[in-house]
DNA sequence: ATAATGATTCGCT
DNA sequence: GCGAATCATTATG
């Protein structure tokens, strides 16, 4: 890539820090770039959530639970997490803290910014509306981003990656909203931490249940 | 080896 | 608003 690129793109001090729920919230307005196929895709992250082992019944690796799936978010962070979920879609997760703690944000949203014809002609439409990338499982497709991904690195700007630049201008606290998650009921008091952020008033930013 | 379950989406009512 | 689609992962026998 080019200069610019490497001198915006996040270094994994970044995502390092310890609280992925600061991160979730810091993440909102940077741009998510993947450069697949040689096809350049830019989106504008617009929704996460904070997922944190060990205390969050909600997290994949709650109790630091290791398994073959959930090791890649034992990584240090600045690396991509990407699973399967309910059989059909894949979510994208950067992982986040230090190595051994099991910390991750979902990115659940883009607004599309840049490759807007890929984005369209990977999910087979003709027209930019919000569901083109609000939501956690067509927001991959989109964007391109696939299991083999799980795993690699989210710190090099390079043909084939994934990497985020930080935003062009700055997110506004009174332009960020905050929920609990969304699809994790299940997960007890865990449910209700409010660990879901996104920016208010942008379309492109998954429905609330 | 087998069975249950989900960090969801889409189409139909 | 509701329910089906669909399968990797996980726990259990």
């Amino acid at each position: 890539m080019n200069a610019t690129a490497s001198s915006l793109i996040l270094p994994p001090d970044y995502f390092q820090q310890p609280d992925p729920v600061f991160l979730a919230r810091d993440l909102l307005g940077k741009l998510l770039v993947t450069t697949f196929d040689g096809r350049r895709t830019v989106g504008r992250i617009s929704e996460t959530e904070a997922y944190k082992a060990p205390e969050d019944r909600a997290c994949h690796a709650y109790g630091n639970r290791r398994t073959a799936r959930t090791e890649t978010m034992f990584a240090a962070g600045g690396v991509a997490y990407v699973y399967l979920c309910y059989g059909i879609h894949e979510l994208f997760n950067v992982v986040t803290g230090p190595a051994d703690s099991a910390h991750a944000v979902l990115i659940r949203a883009v607004e599309p910014v840049a490759g807007i014809e890929w984005m369209l002609q990977r999910r087979a439409k003709e027209k930019l509306t919000p569901q083109l990338t609000a939501g956690p499982g067509v927001m991959t497709v989109a964007l391109g981003i696939t299991r083999a991904y799980d795993g690699q690195p989210l710190t090099e700007a390079k043909a084939d990656a994934v990497w985020i630049q930080e935003a062009t201008e700055a997110v506004p606290d009174q332009q960020i909203g905050v929920s609990s998650r969304i699809g994790v009921d299940s997960a007890g008091s865990c449910a209700a931490r409010p660990w879901r952020f996104f920016l208010r008033d942008n379309p492109y930013v998954s429905r609330k249940r």
